[in-house]
DNA sequence: TTGATTATAGACAGATCTGTCTATATCTAG
DNA sequence: CTAGATATAGACAGATCTGTCTATAATCAA
């Protein structure tokens, strides 16, 4: 792998786990096993660091997700699906997704808490990306544009709830729990 | 208001507002306009005031959500009063609460991800005090205390989604819109 | 082989961090 | 009034932070 991604996927792991402003540069490089003008030489500042890193994770984090989506059948399937992965995802069957600490993006926002700041931006951005993924197996089981984005809404609010569940308070069968009223929403669209 | 008290709250907007590793203690100082040795007379160091700005933070926000539920007839009433309240929160309407930054535990949690760390662990108390509250309407509109639990959790699902949505998409109208969710669920038990 | 690019270790500057210390001032209770 | 407690400003130590710089080494394409 190459030196810039590599540094991604460490700085990652440890924005993650750690949080950012609580991680510094000399970490990441010793963690990496990288100089400190080779991070400087792809990256202007720790900033882009960041950057990369939010970007990097909806990359990971959503593919993987619509891969496990695109394993069922569109529709109902497919939604439910989404509380299995995540659920796996909580207790760490999913190595790619690093050892569960909450949302890195939800985390994200808790120390850019300013809007306008980038960072926050890519968040933001990958929260949609997400909608419009459950939006599209919504529309399946629903009769109309409204009642779809109604639905996709609901479960959108019930997967966030979940992940905050599971990491605030520990409940690991949170995501199970929320499948449950998940399938109830469904059933009665 | 007294010296340690002061520095709780300034500690506490600001840690909230721009997140605790990002948040030093001289800002902290400089904005309460109090001496750094009195700092160290009441808290022995910033951990111990990051402990007390989260104890804080929970006693504040959960005697504002119960004063509010309070004031509306026990269970369904107040059961999607929770929402309207949450409403005003994100739309500023609550200056006690400080301007919205989203979840001041869960951006805890995200700084603080180790759940055996004693600030972890507040957070983790504040969220299940809340639940309780929100139980003790459940009970009010349910025929059995698993039907109330289930209530009480999809609804504090909705909750900690709304609270995700607006504060990472910016999306101002989340609370309404899980109240509607929250009604049609408290409506079928 | 040669020349350009890229990576290396690590010193360094300058800022900022937490926490301690000192010396002075103000408040408060008896 | 006085003595003890509390608050003050700010210097200071020592650690850590981001980012720059240098001089050397490895890599790779022509």
């Amino acid at each position: 792998m190459g030196r810039r991604q590599h540094l991604i996927d460490t700085a990652l792991k440890l924005f993650y786990e750690q949080g950012i402003h609580a991680t510094g540069i000399n970490q990441v490089l010793d963690v990496a096993q990288v100089a400190k003008q080779t991070l400087y030489n792809h990256f202007e500042s720790k900033d882009s660091l960041v950057e990369a890193a939010v970007v990097h994770r909806d990359f990971v984090f959503y593919g993987w997700l619509a891969d496990r989506l695109s394993q069922c059948a569109a529709g109902k399937e497919a939604l439910l699906e989404v509380f299995d992965a995540i659920h796996d995802w909580f207790n760490n069957k999913v190595p790619m997704l690093n050892r569960f600490c909450g949302c890195f993006f939800i985390n994200t926002c808790g120390e850019f808490s300013d809007p306008e700041h980038e960072v926050h931006k890519r968040c933001a951005e990958h929260k949609a990306r997400v909608f419009e993924l459950l939006l599209g197996h919504a529309r399946k089981v629903t009769r109309s544009e409204a009642e779809a984005k109604n639905l996709a809404y609901a479960l959108s609010l019930l997967k966030e709830g979940a992940t905050i569940k599971a990491h605030v308070e520990g409940d690991l069968e949170a995501a199970l729990s929320a499948k449950q009223i998940a399938a109830r929403m469904i059933s009665s669209h």
